[in-house]
DNA sequence: TTTATGGTGTTATATTATAACATAACATCC
DNA sequence: GGATGTTATGTTATAATATAACACCATAAA
């Protein structure tokens, strides 16, 4: 089965975000149901505040909020969710930013291409079989064996093109 | 003109590994003289450094290095010199490991796409316009416009996959 | 009841990168 | 020649990102 799936499109910034939140949760809550590891409050506090938009969030960001709830949070409360969470593929780490993005697509294994929005910072991801066999293409000419990829592609969402002109 | 370059292959690790050296300095200076800027000592040292390898080198392992010769080398030292070095297109940065790589083909804009065995660690560089158009044709499907792209495909090079049968 | 296991708490530290200000060396130009 | 500008470097401090190591506690399995 070929994949060219968009995980996550560009919205308009006006959406209502909270449907987006609860859907993500409420993935993520029979994701691990189904594979039987349990989703603590911990770690859901992590992932609703990676949710909180569609934005990259960075892990003293995120400590920064769980500490006015809880006091005794720490950098491995946070690494420790966050290692989880993309284990599970609820999260994503974006390389070139040391920041995390949920993914509404929970497998164990994908790895998404993301393009990022460098005025408002939203991040759209693909799951593109098209862009993984252009790489295996490539690979392939001098016997490399892909196991992993990286795709950040960075620029301006429509919206906010349409607000530069 | 169309590119689908490597920019720098895979090569038997039993290469003479001098000849890329010296190779890249050349190339460095010409690119420096012809630009009009100075390839000064510390950033002609870094570049050196960074070329010990085909793989990618970490900014304070570069450091403990050029303190050995110049105690007053300190981090500002070494990430000046990777800034400029960048900035000329002398040096990539692979954002998924925080480490530096050199690049033979010093113009001022492009950004390749690498290949990095997992095993020996070396990296493969290209500079490929069919993986770019691919972008461009992804990208333009939800009226993204491109501005920089970071790939990082992950992996073994044939060299290491013929020593594990 | 013991023994694993998984999750969290806690302290410390490692790693990566930048801010901010001072100084030096050299060029230009009045 | 002296003022000024520019580029590169020196120096100290600190910010930002991430992990190590060990203690503790609950619950499940034996």
């Amino acid at each position: 089965m070929s994949k060219n799936k968009v995980i996550s499109p560009f919205i308009p910034a006006s959406h209502k975000h909270q449907d987006c939140l609860k859907a993500a949760i409420v993935a993520a809550k029979s994701h691990c149901d189904a594979v039987g590891i349990s989703l603590t409050p911990i770690r859901q506090r992590v992932l609703e505040l990676i949710w909180e938009d569609h934005e990259p969030v960075k892990a003293y960001d995120i400590l920064d909020t769980l500490k006015q709830s809880k006091s005794s949070s720490a950098p491995p409360t946070v690494y420790r969710a966050l290692d989880f969470l993309q284990d599970e593929g609820l999260v994503h780490k974006i390389e070139s930013l040391n920041a995390y993005i949920g993914c509404g697509n929970p497998r164990n294994t994908h790895k998404g291409q993301f393009f990022i929005c460098h005025d408002c910072g939203f991040v759209a991801e693909l799951d593109d079989d098209e862009i993984r066999r252009l790489f295996q293409k490539k690979a392939k000419r001098f016997g490399f064996e892909i196991n992993d990829e990286i795709v950040e592609i960075k620029g301006y969402c429509q919206e906010c093109r349409g607000l530069k002109e």
